[in-house]
DNA sequence: GGAGGAGATGACTGTTTAGTCAAGTTCGAG
DNA sequence: CTCGAACTTGACTAAACAGTCATCTCCTCC
């Protein structure tokens, strides 16, 4: 990592202080601190805090999104795709908790509902992304009814109330540092969807 | 109104302030401008910023606390709570939109789920209101169980997950400002209970 | 009517904030 | 070696921030 060394503590320093406490609670000097970067250099390398925000939340998605084409590959059963995921919400969050100290929920989604509109950049990504997350639930569920696995049903309206409950999950699960609920999330997600438990090849 | 009329308008400019933006973006300087009081006379009700927004969670729930003790009481069949409470998110975002023009979810929550550790006053008010509300799901669970008209399980994970659902749904509405999104979450509610539908009488 | 307290006021302090800038250093290509 | 671009640095600004305070204005009770 030649080019790009400080911009890149920049935007993991972003990562980890906002994570941990929020968006409106983390200034471009505790950044800059925690990265050991100096204030012009942060300048040179972003336009404002919330350009270096908009990529933190960019570069994390980017971490995320190669493990949800595996979770949802199009060539695994639509109802497996659901159990997967359900299951690595508690396995990801164990992880993140061994790495924080803390049970911290879904970054982009804990940026999204403190930022509703005020900085429209950042408020505008964070939507983006809670949206290309909701769509991997959509076309799973799409494709479960499709293969009449899952009852007919809309699979927009669907997919909304079954991420509510996802997102809540990993909020409350935030707010109580509680790995536990998460780990209920299987159950009462398929529960959700009108089904009794998993489909037995899916266990 | 006599005695403390400034003090209100405080305490209410703070919950608008703060619910339709955040606690983060809400400075001292724009509650006091909003409700047309000094300075001075701020600091002469409230010993600092966490002391207002202590006394405005306390206050905004005392105006919520009725209407969840009417909906959920020990009088009514356990179902119906559940089933009134479902019906009353929908048609409560419904006045909060028409005031503030915009779905905002639940005020206690929003200031959660952003003041995780910080101001220790403020993050343990809030997470004392949440577990107030989660105690009113919990009880009507344990009271339907109890006769017979939902089956046997743990009572508080169960409340736990039906609350989370609740939240997220909440806070997914409130992010896309999405009323339709409410008026599915009896119909989800039901069956995260392992339910199809409501009991007939609760209809 | 006078004493005293509750409340109002605006100017004040010191700190933190986001963001700027001119003058550096480093380093690879020509 | 030299030039320029990428990068670094620390001092700087102006605004916003939470919180303070002496002084004033009422209103009430004696």
């Amino acid at each position: 990592m030649s080019r790009g060394d400080a911009r890149d503590r920049l935007i993991q320093a972003a990562i980890d202080l906002i994570w941990t406490s929020s968006y409106g609670a983390v200034s471009v000097d505790a950044i800059c601190e925690r990265a050991q970067v100096r204030k012009g250099s942060f300048y040179h390398f972003f336009a404002s805090k919330d350009d270096l925000v908009v990529t933190a939340l960019d570069t994390h998605w980017s971490t995320r999104r190669p493990v949800l084409d595996e979770i949802f590959s199009a060539s695994r059963p639509p109802l497996q795709r659901l159990q997967r995921y359900f299951a690595h919400l508690g396995e990801r969050q164990g992880e993140v908790r061994e790495r924080y100290g803390r049970v911290l929920g879904c970054f982009h989604h804990a940026i999204g509902s403190e930022c509703l509109q005020k900085p429209t950049a950042v408020a505008a990504k964070a939507q983006e992304l809670s949206l290309a997350l909701r769509r991997y639930l959509e076309t799973a569920l799409r494709d479960a009814q499709a293969e009449g696995s899952l009852p007919a049903s809309d699979p927009v309206a669907s997919a909304k109330s079954l991420f509510a409950f996802v997102t809540g999950a990993l909020t409350q699960a935030r707010v109580h540092d509680d790995l536990e609920l998460l780990r209920q999330v299987p159950r009462t997600g398929w529960l959700a969807l009108g089904m009794a438990g998993p489909p037995e090849s899916a266990a």
